[in-house]
DNA sequence: ACGGGGATGTGGACGGCGTCAACATCGAGG
DNA sequence: CCTCGATGTTGACGCCGTCCACATCCCCGT
């Protein structure tokens, strides 16, 4: 499977490279790796095929052979960069723990939601290329295979199917929260990434996301009493 | 002052233009219209300035009497667009009465965030640029002028004052909430907009929409009866 | 009245881009 | 061993933004 540490760190796990020689080798793979660090520097608009292939040490044209156009290298790189979003919310998710599950179902949503801003802010380039190609939702937004976790939209729905398993969120509030949430998220990062909160203080901006993570909390609920425990 | 509707209806309100001759003798406003359609067609990136200046009739280069360089042209389109975006919003603020003075400052809430959404996803390219180069927020993004409305952030905030005023929204839950309510109309605006909502029925997304409004609205009252009113 | 100068528009050039077409080179399988 | 498909190269085209030198025009001061 690629991920971005495959790209980032040695490529030699990558297989055999031999750079030399008419033939490259592995061209593809050494191509989404240097897109994947032209993304990460400039975001999606910075990447050009041709100087891509002028890195990797190959003629212009080359990628062609391995990419349509310039749009399906965007799209390979947003797979990944995808991924890697998924997978720092996998990973946030089994971190949280709890005694009571009411709680439990709780912090699971405040730290996903941390986790997806985090990402956001600390990766914007990758971020930004992941939803210029997102896969298209059709269907209802809320109905997922119970237990998934393979995008952020299916953690964030089973992270809501908790909630209402522990009793925290009425079923009849279930349907469209998860794009409430995801609204929620996705917007602050947005403003914080390239738009008008771009020059925020980070401290201010961290006030502001737990806030905001709170609210969402407190929507939901019923709970008027201690929220210390969230954060 | 300029507006969408200035540029996009007949041009003979600009004054003067005499197209015929070596001086186009309104260049500026041309190119700026023509930018305008182009970007309410296109979007920001859609936007050459060759292509202007060869729709407008004049050639390559005269666009850079006008305009320093590509971006201060889509700049200026931006500015366009962001008053547009803020004009919406004060017109739908007119519209809103009650007699109740609480119920008055939820519906001011709920329909400006209506009207940032709608705005969006019904000029999409006009809500992208205008997104593309706003002006940067330094300080407390909640500190605004009493009664200000001349930017969506100070509509929003002068909203939120009010709900304050009118004992619904708790002071002390009033620093963030405008982040809060920001990034939640925005993050829903962009994900329908270019994002994996994109193909999202339309009486889903508007639904959805109104869901999200109620849970901002409830997440910030203490109220637990009817809803039915908000919309 | 007139002439000069600043504002405005033109034409050409440069380098960068994505992409297409023709050609070159390699390596694997018959 | 030889061929053929996969892979890489070279060259060209038409876009783009931008810099430069030059042309034209209109207004303002004499």
């Amino acid at each position: 499977m690629l991920s971005v540490s495959t790209f980032t760190s040695d490529s030699a796990i990558l297989g055999r490279v031999t750079t030399t020689g008419y033939h490259h080798g592995n061209l593809r793979e050494a191509l989404l790796s240097a897109a994947l660090v032209a993304v990460r520097e400039q975001g999606p608009d910075g990447l050009a095929v041709r100087d891509l292939a002028r890195r990797v040490g190959v003629s212009h044209n080359a990628a062609y052979r391995h990419f349509a156009d310039r749009d399906a290298l965007v799209a390979a790189v947003a797979e990944v960069a995808l991924a890697a979003l998924t997978e720092a919310g996998r990973r946030r998710l089994a971190t949280v723990e709890h005694d009571d599950p009411v709680m439990l179902a709780r912090r699971r949503l405040f730290e996903l939601g941390r986790s997806y801003v985090t990402f956001a802010l600390g990766e914007p380039g990758l971020f930004r290329v992941a939803f210029s190609s997102y896969p298209q939702i059709e269907t209802a937004p809320g109905l997922v295979d119970p237990g998934a976790d393979d995008d952020p939209l299916a953690q964030l729905n089973t992270t809501l199917d908790g909630l209402v398993e522990a009793g925290y969120l009425a079923p009849q509030a279930r349907p469209g929260a998860e794009i409430t949430c995801w609204s929620a998220v996705h917007g602050f990062s947005v403003l914080h990434l390239e738009g008008p909160l771009l020059a925020l203080p980070a401290e201010m901006r961290d006030a502001a996301l737990v806030q905001m993570l709170v609210s969402i909390d407190r929507g939901y609920g019923a709970t008027t009493g201690d929220l210390s425990p969230l954060f």
